[in-house]
DNA sequence: CTGTTAGCGCATTCAT
DNA sequence: ATGAATGCGCTAACAG
């Protein structure tokens, strides 16, 4: 493999002219400059990212901290994913996926290693000791998510109090008088988790303010739940006729036990989801959703932290986003009106 | 940040003591030793992974090129993801996702920037030059899929043929006598996509075997397309009664068509899916799969690379995986039984 | 405009 | 069992 010295020498300059044609950090005559892209091409030169950065303190990788597989990965999650390394890649960044540390200790140890220039986290909590961690070492990062306290980090969230009380309004006008969120996990409420927190604070403002009766179930994240939990509610209020779901796995089983009990979907029982438009698209019957920009908060995620780590921001941007309610029906007439 | 030669220091040895303490390549008193993890601790140290990395030739990081966003992403592709991304850290790796490089140029140039040891390739078509290019280039590589000639190359693959002629033989048990192999686009088939090829093959000799008819079609990654695509077969066969198909999204659409013809699914008309468990369990109504091993192979494509990297193998592995059927039902009755 | 040189933080060879 | 010294391939300060 060419090193720097082989070009340096086949063109017959400096080591470090051949560092300033590529880096342009200062000027080099045009000849020279020609001498030197002529060397690398045919020498099939490729600069060698390990000592780039070491020399120069920068990698030009970015990561991003995953939560564990275990944990039931959600569509969701990848979808931050995905977007996130591409935007990345568009920035000449490289993209570095880190399964959750067990451990604060280990996002430490990741973050001194050298390996990347920032980080990206995700599934926030409102008290995230992570963040506290990465704030005190003034370690470059962004969050997918938002905690209680968010002074100097920039962020992208969604606003999930609006989105709740935007599937609550439009429930109310359709005239339910009696409706459920299927929340996530009561281990993710328990734990302050973003999404869960702020989502029933919406919805029981909502359903004030909308003077209809609202009841807040969490469901783990699985089909069985949701359909053992679905049974549970049929039961104990007989007059529901709504739900908000904004979990995929749940929503399955919440169906399959509303049809057991004899009820059609949207027919005689209505749900609205939290889920991103891929996501909702796969839903059948057809449901009405509150869009989860999951891909643009992925986008946006990545870039900030590019932003930050190119100095391009003096200050922390954060970015709240909302949602926007589609309409969905079952019939195939769908497909002719959304081409 | 504390480096090897403050801990040198603090611990009064020699800077290559605390390397030696560190990887255990030569023997060292228990004494330094001691005193070597204790100035360690006190300093917080933690091994530089870029310089580690240039000194040695090895990064301890492996890479997967991954096919871009836009051409439609779908879970089996993320599962294969998030399960190699947690192998590689059980291992002590680390783990680049590469958005797929547009030119094999650009995947060159990621094999001699020395970022990565190795690289896990997917979505592999039966003859891709991106293999002939690592190949010839002797580049440590696995693959997730497999190539007409795959000499010399490990790789963890699906034996598709198989897993489609279980189908048929399930649908031809059941009775049915004309089925359809909704299979991935016309592009995919053309460009010799393992998957799809194989597929058709495992399809036609099938329902060769079972003496029943066989109707192969494509459909677009789309709810839209699969829709369409189904109609066009409702009113060419009349007489089919059942499918198999092996995506999601064109899965949804022909649902939705065939509800639309006024067929119940599955009561009037079969359709087994060849999709991951967990995808398979979040179709409404419930319906008999094909389970696509999907974080089998993401465990196994990772691992093999590995054992490569550190010489554990001498010659390739080459895994061929069969999918089991799994019978699934819409009641919830369901549940109790597989819980 | 260009060349020389000193590190970046570590692994490893050569000494002892 | 330990130290000293070299170099991995590059950036950037220094020198002209």
């Amino acid at each position: 493999m060419a090193t720097m010295a082989d070009i340096a020498e086949r063109a017959g300059v400096a080591l470090s002219t051949v560092s300033y044609v590529l880096s342009g950090k200062r000027s080099v005559s045009e000849e020279t400059k020609q001498r030197v892209f002529r060397a690398i091409a045919e020498l099939d030169y490729q600069p060698n990212a390990l000592a780039r950065g070491l020399a120069s303190r920068r990698t030009r990788t970015i990561g991003l901290v995953f939560p564990s597989l275990t944990k039931g990965h959600s569509e969701m999650r990848m979808e931050f994913v995905a977007r996130a390394a591409e935007v990345a890649a568009e920035h000449g960044y490289a993209f570095l996926l880190w399964t959750a540390p067990d451990s604060d200790l280990e996002l430490l140890q990741l973050t001194q290693q050298g390996r990347v220039d920032g980080l990206i986290l995700m599934e926030i909590r409102l008290h995230d000791s992570r963040v506290d961690l990465l704030k005190e070492r003034k370690y470059p990062f962004t969050m997918i998510g938002r905690c209680q306290d968010n002074d100097g980090i920039s962020f992208v969230d969604l606003d999930f109090e609006h989105a709740v009380a935007t599937a609550v309004a439009h429930l109310a006008e359709l005239g339910h008088r009696q409706i459920v969120l299927l929340n996530h996990s009561a281990e993710l409420l328990e734990v302050g988790y973003g999404p869960s927190v702020r989502s029933l604070q919406g919805f029981e403002r909502a359903v004030g303010q909308h003077g209809i009766a609202g009841v807040a179930v969490t469901s783990e994240p699985s089909a069985q739940s949701g359909y053992a939990v679905t049974q549970a509610l049929l039961a104990q209020h007989p007059d529901l006729s709504a739900a908000i779901v904004p979990q995929e796995t749940a929503l399955v089983g919440m169906i399959r036990a509303l049809n057991d009990a004899g009820l059609r979907v949207p027919d005689d029982f209505s749900i609205v989801t939290l889920l991103s438009a891929r996501q909702a698209e796969l839903v059948t019957p057809a449901l009405t959703s509150v869009d989860f920009p999951a891909d643009e908060m992925g986008r946006i995620g990545a870039e900030l932290l590019i932003q930050q780590l190119e100095g391009q921001i003096d200050r922390p941007i954060q970015r709240l986003l909302r949602a926007n309610l589609t309409v969905r029906h079952s019939s195939g007439a769908y497909y002719a009106r959304s081409r």
